[in-house]
DNA sequence: GTGAAAGCGCTAACAC
DNA sequence: GTGTTAGCGCTTTCAC
């Protein structure tokens, strides 16, 4: 592997002036530039960017943790941070912890030994306090809401957009309502089960915790809830479930299970990813690209600028009306 | 930022001391080994990986080249890298080409500067030359079929994967068989069309270009495409589609444009992603997360021995019989 | 057992 | 305009 020296020897001139020429600095004679450049396509020489980094103290790249990457709600949110990341010419470092908070300190841990200018969080299961003292190293970003100081957060205003989901059934005569969520224990699911009771409360209509299905993240757990509710005594009329692809799942076990949609269960889904479409899903749509796309540039401002303080941004959703309600 | 001469100071001992603790070397006294260990502590110390790679000439990271990352097929390869690296201690670096070759050399690139340590690209548009000449640098796995040497390669046998598939239909009676692939240029379309020809000429059938559709990747191309069919004169009787996506698509725009499946129309997709199981959809699975999974065992095996020989993988298939045909 | 010192490949004062 | 030189943070001979 050829370095700057050797290309430096055989131009005949100093490092600096090689290092000049690579960096494009102003105070380099045209003959020297050409004879070096020269020199350069013949050894098809590139300078190593571990040295660069390390002198600079930056690495244009971020650690991007997420779970796992075989779900659709991670896929956008990718999509969206690459996008950005590419704009910007940073790379992004696949983080996977599969919930397993050891893995997850191991990555925020890239922040102190430098080998990721920041990081965004797409899955905590660490305690806050733990973010907050590696946020001292660089800057962290997490997708979900926080008051913390020192991070940053891109968030979906859960709460509402439940209710709002739940008003449309509501306004459109449904009384029965239940929903799916991921994990139970999220600050999501737990912000939609207060949407959920408050909402229902406010209408005069009784809570039935049978009608709350956790666990329902992939399209087999939607289906197994179909059936489920094909077999319950007293079935909810509508549910909310809170990800496309486990609602089709819901579709699909529904039609399997002899439940016609709309007429015996609404379905309303979240992500309005490309299934939703494709079934005529009505879903809302919490912009998960968008989300991406907000989180590095929440990274990139703070690292360009380490002054800067820990911002929140609201992302806006949106209810988007077909056919399963 | 502390660094290991401050914890040298501070411990009062030397720098290669603090490195024999931190690299669990013999020949340390206990004593100061605990030291040691007692202001790493203490400070939160943890070493500069740049500067590790920066001597070592490793950075445990490989590239991971891909075109887009919002489609299920690249899932799937992302989610086997990952696994594997994971388990290895390695970190995987997400390249968008977005097909652009400039885009994709900047990617191979940075093995020559050594910010990975390999590359495994799913989605070549480079000529193999070029892929032959970054070879230098450190290991390349392809995702496809190659015979260059240098290049270790992991691929489905496309050609048979598609001639088992047509000739399912066959024996069940299908004869006019269509299909549907994404790009038309790619090497596996090229087999794929030859697979085509072959089993069609061999079973004294004739070939409908009208019947090959191109350009299928997302689920609205496939939609459409059901579209088309529901309105030609002639259709096929049987398709099959490169992609569950794709193929879910044909699904519902085939319900949507009344075409019963299987009686009007069969279809054979392509991964066995989790849509073909809710879908009930036959299809072919080429089993793309061992193909990561491989791929990154491959990198790992030449990167550890940069005197091995590049190795080609054939990842076999399965056909999963579901009711779609 | 331990430490001094060289050096990985590069940038950036600082001199000339 | 150009070169010398001192590091960036670490590992690794090579003495002692």
């Amino acid at each position: 592997m050829v370095n700057i020296k050797q290309i430096a020897k055989q131009a005949g001139v100093s490092v600096t002036t090689v290092s000049r020429v690579l960096n494009h600095h102003p105070y380099v004679s045209e003959d020297k530039r050409l004879r070096v450049q020269q020199v350069i396509e013949q050894n098809s020489y590139t300078p190593n960017s571990q040295a660069i980094s390390l002198i600079r103290g930056k690495t244009r790249t971020v650690g991007l943790i997420l779970p796992f990457s075989h779900h659709p709600y991670y896929h956008a949110i990718i999509a969206g941070v690459m996008e950005e990341a590419y704009q910007y010419g940073y790379h992004v470092l696949l983080c996977q912890t599969s919930y397993n908070p050891d893995q997850e300190r191991e990555y925020l841990h890239m922040l102190s030994t430098r080998q990721v200018d920041g990081v965004i969080s797409c899955s905590r299961v660490l305690p806050w306090a733990e973010f907050q003292s590696y946020s001292e190293s660089g800057p962290i970003v997490v997708c979900e809401y926080t008051e913390e100081s020192n991070l940053s957060a891109v968030y979906t205003d859960h709460y509402d957009a439940f209710c709002s989901g739940i008003q449309y059934l509501l306004d459109r005569g449904y009384t029965r309502i239940g929903y799916c969520v991921g994990r139970k224990t999220s600050a999501s699911s737990q912000a939609r089960f207060r949407a959920y009771q408050n909402t229902l409360h406010a209408a005069g209509l009784e809570v039935y915790s049978e009608w709350i299905f956790p666990d329902c993240i992939h399209m087999s757990d939607g289906e197994q809830i179909a059936k489920q509710i094909a077999e319950m005594d007293k079935p909810p009329s509508a549910l909310i479930v809170t990800g496309d692809e486990a609602a089709a799942g819901v579709m699909l076990g529904a039609r399997q299970y002899g439940l016609r949609i709309p007429d015996q269960l609404a379905i309303i889904g979240y992500d309005n990813q490309p299934i939703s479409a494709g079934l005529q899903l009505t879903t809302i749509d919490q912009n998960l690209q968008e989300i991406g796309r907000q989180a590095f540039s929440l990274f990139y401002e703070r690292s360009l600028d380490p002054t800067l303080t820990s911002a929140k941004r609201l992302i806006p959703y949106t209810l988007i009306e077909r056919s399963s309600v």
